[in-house]
DNA sequence: CGCATTATATACCGATAAGTATGAAATCCG
DNA sequence: CGGATTTCATACTTATCGGTATATAATGCG
């Protein structure tokens, strides 16, 4: 990180942290395509040319927005996998989760979800970003849990993949409920009953 | 059901009922926001006038398309209450939802899920919609297990409400899944994983 | 100060969105 | 055949979309 590396010209009014900040909360309450660059830019505080002299335009500032989100929001997520246990693990990407959700003033789902999910039309380049990025976590998930595995914490018959695949869907799930106005309390009702339906070896 | 009550005028010359198949389509793929009239129009093989003569408007053409999708659709989950079990019922689901998302060319996630994960800008009457017709189905779905329970077949400690959004839950992140590009062989490994944990008496 | 440089604000661009006005075409009733 | 009626096809309206041209304001450097 080279420190203000020279200033020359005007120095811009705004911190594009913050203003990031802003158009992450955008697009996790509208998604990708339902954030028109007038409220982005309302939200930010900046005018148009501003947001594309700093961001490129409004594909790239939802990627480094995503960045933002797995950097902020997702970080959860990479810790989880040093539980102890494999259940350990579970119960860690799901409290997680349901912090992330219901953190706000009403619950919502994952942005990765609602990008997944709700990305058709032009923004191509989103989904598939997000669907790797997706791929990638889930690796390490389907890691962790072989070494659970190895290590006798499954039954027999289950495979690493096919459980990491699970709990993903139920993690996924989660948001949509949180989308179709679930409240906090039956979140957290839906993260105890996948707790207790997790096999013991 | 008056059949064809009088016919005064020159005579529409598509069937709407086709029309109305080929809108759902459109619907399903792109979402409510992301299915543009001019999309639509082409997909149903008429004009705009015509549409709007014979459906109204795009969102009453979606409320349309919604009852249209949950009756040739979603018959499954009416007929899936009468299995004999709790297992068999969640089993019947499962199944169910693995055959209308992976029916088509590529896996998709329900048109619920879409329309409650993605609509936000001005479709709030859509996702109002959608919730409380899922409420509904969810409502009967409870009723169903508290059945179940009284007749033993759950575990003493297992809500039925619980155990229904659980269900919820890992049906709609398997459309999640599908959104993101999970292949059909994912999507029934998904099935047999939630049917193995499911609890038993 | 004067100049190069960078950020700002306003106004604009073409494309597309949903929805509609208008007139021609096709039917039934008399 | 001649209205009355309904549908059809084309062209249009208004608003908004993402993105940009232009001119002005604020800085560092010399």
């Amino acid at each position: 990180m080279a420190a203000e590396p020279v200033t020359r010209g005007r120095p811009r009014e705004f911190d594009p942290e913050e203003a990031l900040s802003a158009a992450l909360q955008v697009f996790w309450t509208r998604g990708y395509e339902g954030a028109s660059l007038a409220e982005l830019t309302e939200a930010m505080g900046i005018t148009k040319p501003s947001l594309y002299a700093c961001f490129g335009n409004k594909e790239a500032l939802f990627h480094k927005a995503l960045d933002l989100y797995e950097r902020d929001k997702l970080c959860y997520m990479r810790s989880a996998l040093d539980a102890p246990t494999a259940r350990g693990v579970a119960e860690r990407l799901l409290r997680g989760t349901l912090q992330i959700q219901t953190g706000g003033s009403d619950p919502r789902a994952c942005l990765g979800v609602i990008s997944m999910v709700a990305c058709t039309t032009q923004a191509d380049s989103i989904k598939t970003d997000v669907i790797a990025r997706r791929a990638s976590s889930d690796k390490a998930l389907v890691e962790r849990l072989e070494r659970a595995k190895a290590e006798g914490e499954l039954p027999a018959g289950i495979e690493p993949a096919a459980i990491a695949t699970y709990l993903t869907a139920v993690i996924q799930g989660m948001g949509v409920q949180a989308s179709g106005g679930a409240t906090p309390a039956q979140l957290e009702q839906l993260v105890e009953t996948t707790l207790a339906m997790w096999p013991t070896a």
